[in-house]
DNA sequence: CGGTTTATTTGTCGTTCGATAAACAAAGGA
DNA sequence: TCCTTTGTTTATCGAACGACAAATAAACCG
């Protein structure tokens, strides 16, 4: 049960990637199936056989970033010893990331399509749960330092501590893509950390 | 020298209400002149005697919107008496707009149009110009403190402060956008003024 | 009143949009 | 080899896009 019928002429990953960077640089209504056609070389007819509408394409576009620009900040919330050094490297991976000067310099997943026409409703609120998975993400991670002992649950609580950093991220996509320097964002990570040790001070040792 | 020709049928102020309300809600290139003919009653050919262009239309809705929605934070801002003061109520104010029950739950100056089509490359430098002059407006209002004697110069420089605030209120709207609600989003103002004290130390009274 | 000016109505321009239908081509299976 | 399966090519679909031309209508001026 080998591969049946005549083979593809083009790899669907590196057509993915392709597309990746055109949806990332003009967003999901700013991209039109020409556009994709060209910068893949592929025709639209063979882009609809492969992927089978623009909004599965970008869907699986999304799932290709989630896996590639989104995994730093990730890595970084996961492998940090405690919550604190984990926010401050999920911080400066998220502005490594949106500076690379191959890429555009904003997250996708916030800017690709915060409002649009109607007809493309379900492609935001798609992007809108992913978001929403940034912040659980966040969440679990300084639950983590609680359990882990390195946190104390904050009297402001870990779900507005939690909020906080994911706006700080969702906001340095704004100022990247509006020309903020790599430095600049840094500056703004000092700043945003700064307010920890008011919010979630370290536990005291005792007994440990 | 009074009116000559025939006389308007409706009022461009109330149509470019009218405007304002579909722009804010899908965005700059999410909104088509069919729509705001719709919306406005107005003929798009009437749209385009009185108003030009899709593209002049919509700089003239963001002017509106930047005296209406716009202005609750630029007073809180001006008629504040301390710096933190004005600070705090900026971002309360900027709360409460992007949460109005009447309205999208955003601030249009930053999700309609971060993003689109190359041909609308324009509009979008147009709306980052605007976005400019917040942070503009934001450092200004620290220096005044400085010379009001109720901020000293912070060692994280002053223009951090200020695109530190700006990076909140940006990440503030894609919060409401994503459905956070007015409390939480004051959750996240109280965790990013927690940050003041460190970053701003008041000044000693010392000789005041 | 006629003449000028401006706005509205009506219809449509050429382009682009996302998406397919139909015909053809290239592989494996029997 | 012929059949089935799948992908590609080519052409195009109907709808929507921003924008405008021409004809008509309503005001003021003289």
């Amino acid at each position: 049960m080998a591969t049946r019928g005549r083979p593809r002429t083009f790899d669907p990953d590196t057509a993915l990637r392709q597309a990746l960077d055109l949806f990332w640089e003009r967003g999901y209504e700013g991209t039109s199936l020409n556009d994709l056609a060209q910068a893949t070389g592929i025709a639209s007819a063979s882009i609809y056989t492969c992927f089978g509408s623009k909004e599965n394409l970008f869907r699986k576009v999304m799932a290709l970033y989630g896996t590639t620009s989104g995994e730093p900040p990730r890595r970084a919330l996961r492998e940090q010893p405690t919550a604190r050094a984990a926010i401050h490297a999920m911080l400066r991976a998220t502005a490594d990331e949106i500076t690379r000067p191959d890429a555009p310099h904003y997250c996708m997943l916030i800017l690709a399509a915060p409002t649009g026409a109607v007809e493309n409703h379900a492609i935001r609120e798609f992007l809108a749960g992913l978001r929403h998975d940034q912040l659980t993400t966040i969440k679990d991670r300084l639950a983590r330092g609680v359990t882990d002992g390195d946190l104390t649950a904050p009297p402001a609580g870990l779900d507005a501590l939690a909020r906080y950093y994911t706006t700080v991220v969702q906001g340095l996509s704004v100022q990247a893509r509006d020309g903020a320097t790599r430095a600049e964002l840094e500056e703004v990570i000092t700043c945003a950390m700064a307010a920890w040790d008011t919010l979630a001070p370290a536990p005291s040792h005792i007994g440990g």
